[in-house]
RNA sequence: GCCGAAGUGGCGGAAUUGGUAGACGCGCUGGUCUCAAACACCAGUGGGCUUAACACCUGUACGAGUUCGACUCUCGUCUUCGGUACCA
């Protein structure tokens, strides 16, 4: 008989949420703890198991640090705002508002029934005008602000305009054009990532292999104007802040990847016969005189000035072809070497040789300034290109002997400069340093810090997004003031573009600022208001700030965040930029939003495939044949020559019947029978599958191939934690979740090892209870044993250590021995249980209350003491030795802790079995480490 | 290509500063209980050798090395996963 967990959770959940157990207070004598957990977007497909994982670690998290005294912010809430519940509604007309609220109705029913300790007055929803409200205020600011590298700070706009020479004699759109270049919130001509398909723009981060991360679609890419954030100005404090907060070296690393700092060096080329000029940057100056062509990116602004009229036609068909060919292209055919020569040569700032000047895709208008020294010699890029038009190529580095430099580049830093005149002989490093102070003495550039990272896009051609607070009077941008705030989203009719190509918001009717002025019709990126909800949780009622000083000041940041590693660069890296420039406007009192962070691993689905028949023939009823079957080295078995029956009465030709293909097709998990096979009647129920025609196995099963992939509603292998929960328990759930492995570790979802959480839980409840049914809760009031007295401190100690550790999957281990030995002992005694019982209220909390009621206590398990653990008490009088000969064990020897090393020593030669292994040989020498282990040289 | 993480039984995974490899759980085998099943309980379970036991050999991706002693440290090789991609 299983323990009774469906009436305990019920019980407990409705308790938690009537005596809000779990309020955080703002104001406390307590030290304070910040558990957050990255917030969710609300997708239709509801919770599924992957989601809770993170949530169920922070929850044990917060639940120990308030058994430890500490006053608890462990909030929840969502990123509401954002693609999907827009393309839903523009397939149905639902309003994304109403399928928003649906579904985080149904998010917010999955995570009651798992029983996490949030603080649910303090939910957020980044889509709720009391929210967003203060997401445009932060807009206002940024568009106010601009980077005195100076101070090495955000400030005030005013602060600039004394900085700039004849300010107040420029037109008012002169000024603006003016201010725009420092805003920190900025509108601009870009060029962006553009995706037909969804009809908006996408950040970097949003393209994947060239297409939109978000189904898929393809991306090109187009000028047009655009709202930015100035990130770049904070690239140098994001990089070195990194070294101050305790994340995983993985995200760091891909964090100063995607900044991208290099160290080099600007340099001008002069363009021969003309007043042109090229600016490029580059890492090795050292390398300047084994330059042997310039190469532009097709983008560059100077073409038009540059190109020959004899090669006008070539290069203009160049830019042309570059332009259209998709990013993706671009990408998939890196090795594919393109350019045209411009017919202008560049002449050499030191050897005043004539250079030519080229156009190549390798050159990103965006990198730099958009044009490079091509030396050939030493980077590979240029080598390749070099090779590919017939360009020569110049050594100036020495590299090891027998490298042929025709061949492949000397990409290394490092070696002797070799044909450099005035840098001969250096070793590079100090060449650098030599050639970047000639360059800048002659005026020809200066030595120069470049960022890989760009501004971010800030405007999206959607609906379902915070309105950007901006209006245009006489084609000015102005930014509204903030008592006008919030800008509420308007309605429309349809939620898409309009046949202008307008965005959505330009059917908003009558929506005028003051009834005179058009606003922006672009809405804010989905990142916009999880870049500042951890500061919203602090304070999330405030009418008047964003969050108030005592509560910012109090909770200051997150001591641990928990979330996936998919947000590497995008989320973790803006929030970390709004985080420095609130603080830099003095708003609030740190520079990084989380100490810790933790990335969860991602439980990954186990997809189901099986195999479906393409012909080109219509009338060809469409087949599905088990997994085995395409696999069969015989493929003329009975089932085959059955198939092809069949397409002969269909009416197929051998021709078209030979090419019949087969292809995997994805179909949903809740099909299946068990781990490989499919219930078949099940699927034909579906209108997809109901004509067609299923071949199985001999034995008469149809299987199916499983394989391990993201969980995901598009590839039909979600598994929610509602089943679990009604089967199990949510108890079971959380402890399995964690028993699992490593938190941060990927695994794919398998239910096999569930009985054994669940036995645990049942075990540990009969140690509190008697009876057929145990059902009669006794417990005794004896004094402990000492065997029971070490199994206590034994697994306080390690429960502490492995929560402080985030190594949850050992604790659940821990618990298990801990019920194994005290089910040994019989030992049903307080003294022992009810620290216990504390100790797993973190981990399964419903279980733990329900026990500690029993035990007789009036409040809730939150507000007890965690116990401490004695180490004197844990420890044995005696010690089971391993005895080792040459460091192979050959057995034990019970031995007291109270001996020295030498008298272990005597004691163990004097060992009959010792004398077996010495074979009458004398000991070389004996290592005793005591409490630990013997080993014996023979 | 580059960066990061990781390779341990049939499976998920344990193993303090280098100190009994395989904890705990699943699965499997045998048994007790039961009319039967479920639950529960007991015993066993890396591989090899041996009729069997005692014992022995071998074993943490592979190859070397350091050490009294290596899953752990060093060097080299291979594989897998994740990130990234012409950034001059």
């Amino acid at each position: 008989m299983a323990y009774p967990f469906g009436e305990i959770e019920k019980k407990w959940q409705k308790h938690w949420a009537d005596k809000k157990t779990f309020r955080a207070e703002n104001k406390s004598v307590k030290p304070k703890y910040y558990a957050l957990d990255m917030f969710p977007y609300p997708s239709g497909a509801g919770l599924h198991v992957g989601h809770p994982l993170g949530y169920i670690a922070s929850d044990i998290v917060s639940r120990y640090k308030r058994l430890k005294g500490f006053n608890v912010l462990h909030p929840m809430g969502y990123d509401s705002f954002g693609l999907p519940a827009e393309q839903y509604a523009i397939q149905t007309g639902q309003h994304p508002e109403k399928t928003t609220k649906d579904n985080i109705a149904r998010y917010r029913e999955q995570m009651d029934k798992i029983g996490f300790s949030f603080d649910w007055e303090r939910e957020v929803r980044t889509s709720d005008p009391n929210y967003y409200k203060w997401t445009q205020w932060i807009f206002i600011k940024l568009f106010n602000s601009w980077y005195n590298p100076e101070t090495d700070k955000a400030e005030s706009i005013d602060t600039l305009i004394p900085k700039l020479k004849n300010f107040s004699s420029l037109s008012e759109k002169e000024k603006s054009d003016t201010l725009m270049n420092y805003r920190l919130a900025y509108l601009s001509e870009a060029w962006v990532n553009w995706c037909p398909q969804l009809g908006t723009v996408l950040a970097n981060e949003e393209v994947k292999d060239g297409v939109s991360e978000r189904g898929g679609y393809p991306v090109e890419r187009k000028l047009m104007p655009q709202w930015s954030l100035r990130i770049t100005a904070y690239a140098n404090r994001l990089l070195n802040d990194l070294e101050n907060i305790d994340w995983s070296e993985s995200i760091k690393e891909s964090q100063r990847n995607w900044i991208g700092k290099s160290e080099g060096s600007s340099l001008k080329f002069q363009v021969a016969d003309s007043k042109l000029g090229i600016e490029v940057f580059t890492t090795r100056p050292d390398t300047v005189f084994g330059v042997t062509f310039l190469t532009l990116a097709p983008e560059s602004e100077l073409l038009s000035e540059l190109t020959t009229a004899e090669n006008k036609k070539a290069v203009d068909e160049y830019v042309h072809y570059a332009k259209n060919r998709s990013e993706r292209e671009r990408q998939s055919d890196v090795k594919k070497v393109t350019g045209q020569f411009t017919g202008a040569y560049a002449i050499h700032p030191f050897t005043g040789e004539k250079l030519p000047i080229w156009i190549g895709d390798y050159v990103l208008a965006g990198y730099g300034t958009g044009a490079v020294m091509g030396v050939p010699a030493h980077d590979s890029r240029d080598h390749a290109f070099a090779k590919h038009f017939g360009l020569p190529i110049k050594q100036v580095v020495e590299a090891p002997k027998d490298w042929d430099i025709q061949k492949e580049s000397f990409d290394a830093k490092e070696g002797k400069c070799i044909n450099s005149d005035l840098i001969n002989g250096l070793e590079v490093k100090d060449a650098l340093k030599k050639i970047i102070s000639e360059i800048e003495k002659r005026g020809l550039g200066k030595g120069k810090t470049q960022f890989r990272l760009r501004d971010a896009i800030f405007g999206r051609q959607r609906y379902w997004g915070e309105p950007i607070p901006v209006y245009y009077k006489d084609g000015i941008p102005h930014v509204m003031e903030e008592n006008e705030l919030p800008l509420v989203l308007p309605e429309v009719d349809k939620y898409l573009p309009t046949e202008d190509g307008e965005p959505p918001l330009a059917r908003a009717k009558n929506w005028k600022h003051q009834g005179k002025y058009e606003y922006e019709k672009t809405t804010m990126p989905g990142w916009a208001g999880s870049s500042w909800y951890y500061l919203r949780y602090m304070d999330p009622q405030n009418k008047n700030e964003f969050a108030g000083k005592d509560a910012l000041n109090y909770w200051k940041d997150v001591d641990l965040y928990i979330g996936g590693a998919e947000h590497a660069t995008g989320h973790l890296l803006y929030v970390r930029f709004w985080t420095k420039f609130l603080f830099d406007l003095g708003l609030i009192p740190v520079i990084e939003p989380a100490k810790k962070l933790i990335n969860q691993g991602m439980i990954q689905g186990m997809s189901a495939f099986i195999y479906q028949s393409i012909s080109e023939n219509k009338l060809a009823p469409t087949l599905y044949l088990s997994n085995e079957l395409l696999h069969k080295d015989d493929v003329r078995s009975d089932s085959f020559e059955k198939v092809e029956e069949i397409f002969v009465k269909s009416g197929l030709s051998n021709q078209e019947i030979k090419d019949v293909k087969y292809r995997p097709i994805r179909i949903d998990i809740s099909n299946l029978k068990n781990e490989n096979e499919l219930d078949v009647e099940k699927l034909k129920s579906k209108k997809d599958f109901k004509d067609g025609v299923f071949f199985k196995e001999e034995d008469g099963r149809f299987l199916v191939l499983r394989e391990v992939e993201k969980m995901s509603k598009s590839k039909y292998n979600v598994v929610t934690p509602d089943d679990i929960c009604t089967n199990f328990g949510a108890d079971t759930l959380r402890l399995y979740e964690m028993f699992l492995g490593p938190l941060e570790q990927s695994k794919p979802w398998n239910t096999n090892g569930i009985s054994g959480v669940f036995g645990f839980l049942n075990k540990f409840w009969r140690l509190f209870h008697k009876g057929e049914e145990f059902d009669q809760f006794v417990i005794s009031n004896d004094e402990p044993t000492k065997p029971e007295i070490k199994i206590l401190h034994k697994t306080i100690k390690k429960i502490q250590q492995d929560i402080e550790n985030y190594s949850f999957n050992t604790s659940v281990s821990a618990f298990m021995i801990c019920a194994n030995e005290l089910t040994e002992l019989k030992c049903n005694k307080r003294s022992i249980l009810e620290p216990i019982v504390i100790l797993l209220s973190s981990f399964a909390p419903h279980i733990a209350e329900e026990l500690w009621e029993k035990l007789g206590h009036k409040e809730s398990i939150t507000f007890a003491k965690f116990p401490e653990f004695n180490e004197a008490l844990m420890t044995d009088d005696s010690y089971d030795y391993p005895i080792s000969f040459n460091g192979k064990m050959r057995f034990n020897m019970e031995l007291s802790l109270s001996l020295t090393p030498a008298e272990i020593e005597k004691e163990v030669l004097a060992n009959e079995q010792s004398k077996k292994f010495l074979e009458g040989k004398q000991p070389k020498k004996v290592i005793v480490v005591p409490k630990r282990i013997v080993n014996i040289v023979v």
